[in-house]
DNA sequence: CGAGCGATTCGC
DNA sequence: CGAATCGCTCGG
């Protein structure tokens, strides 16, 4: 194993970074972060290439619009640091990093990796050998990492089992609407999906 | 208690 | 472009 791999074991985003502002937080310490797991007894990773932010209380595209406690969007209300996870559309999970204080309910929903570690693991998952295929969109990069709403939701994001470790550099990025929010009226063409500049780890364009 | 539908993906 | 497929939400 390289020492990158071990460093990224190794690594965490310090727990309290998670409640500063969520679009800061987002740009400057998700994007390019390092998602890891270690599920079923397999290391994977990849680098955080493309990320939505999602904000409660007046985001109408937000699942917890406006501050909308259910049993669904419960862990979103949670102190910042923990997994949002949810399955949709009866195949797919799709995972977030809560982001707020308790009782605020912002979130930021991963949209797309660069595979950095496990990539045979991935391949196996997704029963595809393009490695441009396996992590680039919400759904795919769950069932690459092998993380369900089932087992995951609600989940510290500094344990063993699932982590963020800290990017190593600053990237430059663009702000473009985010995808399939149709229904957010005015918030539908916000900016708030940022991805990296000149990388091909995206899940559209 | 059940109809409607979704922060998607894949194949036709 | 439409099917897959199921749990959450809300209206009755």
């Amino acid at each position: 194993m390289t020492e990158h791999i071990l460093g990224l074991l190794n690594n965490r985003i310090p727990r309290e970074h998670y409640c500063r502002d969520p679009f800061k937080f987002a740009k400057e310490e998700l994007l390019g972060a390092y998602l890891c797991s270690n599920i079923d007894g397999v290391l994977t990773a990849g680098k955080i290439t493309e990320l939505e932010v999602y904000i409660g209380s007046c985001d109408k595209a937000c699942h917890a619009y406006p501050n909308k406690l259910t049993k669904r969007t419960a862990t979103m209300f949670r102190q910042g640091g923990c997994a949002y996870v949810f399955f949709i559309y009866g195949m797919y999970n799709q995972f977030n990093v809560v982001v707020s204080p308790e009782g605020q309910a912002d979130a930021v929903l991963i949209r797309s990796l660069e595979p950095v570690a496990g990539i045979e693991e991935m391949k196996k998952r997704r029963h595809t050998d393009d490695v441009k295929n396996l992590t680039t969109g919400p759904g795919k990069l769950c069932q690459a990492l092998g993380i369900t709403a089932r087992a995951h939701d609600g989940i510290n994001l500094s344990g063993k089992l699932l982590w963020l470790s800290p990017n190593t550099q600053k990237y430059k990025f663009n702000a473009v609407p985010r995808v399939g929010i149709d229904y957010a009226k005015e918030y539908k063409d916000k900016p708030w999906r940022f991805y990296i500049k000149n990388n091909l780890f995206i899940s559209r364009q």
